[in-house]
DNA sequence: AACAAGTACTTTGTTATGCAAAGTACCGAG
DNA sequence: CTCGGTACTTTGCATAACAAAGTACTTGTT
């Protein structure tokens, strides 16, 4: 049943252009799905294993480099699969709401 | 961000009225939402521990008594929670879809 | 030059959820 | 009384997300 929401919200992210670790973050927050730095660099770490997306390094304007990420054209068809997986998700919960059948 | 979604699908379920295990895990199909027997009946359990539902025994036509679950009232106050959990996770999740904002 | 502070990335351990699979128990049929 | 089916229970496992500590680079201060 586990569905990849969080892949699926870095992914809808990234598909706005690069970003790296922080602005990811802040973006999560800006719509209230806050998530922390644990949960996240393990997943982009994974998801760059898969080949779902690359990065570069990038100076800061202060402090260390920063990895820039980047969806592969493979991300892309990910993301799709995870949109529809997404959309069923939802569509069968909300079936089940009260007096929708019966 | 863990949401209780199995639990907010079978309140839902438990709301049209009282079920038994395979009545919840029926419903549960009927909607593509496949749930094993290895994962309901724990979670059964400890929502009547928490005090979200009760059940009561009953006779079966073949076979052994079954445990029919119903809703507490405490129950009814934890599913418009999660349904407005649902709804607001929902919301920020589908919020992130390109050209949302930019 | 040394050190403190801030930013960024990494790693490790814990908890909880859902799954798989084996186990226990009750009932009716032969 | 034992076999098959139904129902509930228990145990162990994999993984996702979190918490927290750790490493490293860059800038500013003394």
């Amino acid at each position: 049943m586990r569905k990849g929401v969080l892949e699926l919200c870095i992914l809808r992210i990234l598909s706005k252009g690069e970003a790296y670790t922080s602005d990811i973050v802040a973006a999560l927050q800006a719509v209230d799905l806050l998530v922390v730095e644990g949960t996240i660099y393990p997943l982009l770490t994974r998801m760059k294993n898969a080949g779902t997306l690359t990065y570069r390094w990038a100076e800061s304007p202060s402090g260390p480099p920063r990895k820039y990420y980047v969806m592969t054209s493979e991300g892309e068809s990910v993301l799709q699969e995870l949109e529809s997986a997404w959309n069923q998700f939802v569509d069968s919960v909300n079936s089940l709401s009260k007096n929708h059948q019966d």
